[in-house]
DNA sequence: GTCTATATATCGATAGAC
DNA sequence: GTCTATCGATATATAGAC
């Protein structure tokens, strides 16, 4: 389709045919995260998510066709980036600065898009109906494949002798604490909201905690 | 009342009166903690729970009145048990006996009783509606005395240095990780369900890093 | 005390006018 | 493409017979 006169009628003209879904869907999306996030899938209705992007409820079907398909395009992009961050950890690699790295880069994640965190708990803690299938198989294949690259780091006397699977529950449990837990944490430490070096004193503790286990402590805990 | 031919129509007329309530009650309770662990607060139904307690649902409405009433019975039990075990943090018990027993303490409880674990998470994760003053009042304060005697423990030189706040924050997250997750854990692990000895390694694997990161590992890691 | 029947509200989803 | 009106199912809660 040309850009003429024809096109007088669409509303914003100067974009390709198309740009109107992009945006409306990612004012979708966002809303989505929050509502789900929020109340948890089960409990989100679809007219809170259109109430919160400014649509009519009808429009969310017809953009996403169900609230099941809306809920599982969410939960994918946020699993989707969550493995890649894994990648630094490479046979070649070193431990400590590895661990140093990830360990940092999840609390970031908690401190930045805790609601994301709190979906993917929630889809967890209540069984994964919508995510075990991607769980038992190729997340899995690929936390394996990491888990092969600590142990070949063991045999080699790099580090400690650890099983890398419940070190990697451990870390996982811990960093995203402080997002699931957001409410709870800063209500025990008598805050208002966490700031920016309670991330900072949870990041240096669980990294000092996998540095000391795995034999890799240089000594000051900075 | 006597216990003569007048009470002969009463269904167990050997048990004092008000027994029947009291089996109906924790007939309820127990189904409600497995329908609110699975399916959370807001999507959790009264017909569902009325079903897996073989009862009509109108009397669930009899005995506890509203869902939510139902619901605060059942998490308050839950909670009220879950800071005793810290009792065992005093100023002259063993550090590193103290963690011990506790991590495993923890451990245990997510073994056996991984609904309750859940039905508390799933409360926090979604704002704790129902339970945030509780966490801003008593039970901050009492956290609160039980971290003064890790600091306690700091000041004597028998810990090394360490925010208590954040150190129980990661056991509790480590620890819960294993009833919160049940889930997912197996599913990475190419297992069906856990067994006995993958808790025994999470225990010994969080143990280790405690005791490491405070300067209390006596050598071998058995 | 127990349970059937029902009132009222809200859910996800869709038909159909525009 | 957009939105109003509405359908059928299901939610909590309760009235009233037994």
């Amino acid at each position: 389709m040309e850009l003429n006169d024809a096109t007088i009628r669409e509303p914003q003209p100067n974009r390709r045919p198309g740009a109107k879904r992009v945006v409306n869907e990612a004012r979708i999306l966002a809303a989505a995260e929050e509502v789900f996030a929020e109340a948890g899938y089960a409990a989100a209705s679809m007219a809170a998510i259109a109430e919160r992007a400014g649509l009519p409820k009808a429009n969310l079907h017809y953009y996403f066709g169900t609230k099941e398909q809306l809920y599982r395009r969410l939960l994918d992009t946020i699993v989707d980036g969550w493995q890649e961050t894994m990648d630094l950890f490479t046979a070649d690699s070193d431990p400590a600065e590895a661990f140093r790295l990830y360990i940092a880069d999840k609390i970031e994640f908690s401190r930045r898009r805790p609601r994301a965190s709190k979906i993917f708990a929630n889809e967890v803690l209540h069984g994964a109906p919508h995510f075990l299938s991607a769980l038992q198989g190729r997340i899995r294949e690929r936390f394996q494949r990491h888990c092969d690259v600590i142990d070949g780091w063991v045999r080699e006397g790099k580090i400690a002798p650890v099983d890398p699977h419940h070190l990697f529950f451990v870390i996982w449990a811990s960093t995203q604490h402080y997002a699931d837990f957001d409410i709870q944490v800063p209500a025990l430490l008598g805050k208002k909201s966490l700031a920016p070096e309670d991330y900072r004193a949870a990041t240096e503790l669980i990294t000092r905690m996998v540095l000391a286990t795995l034999g890799l402590e240089t000594g000051a805990t900075r």
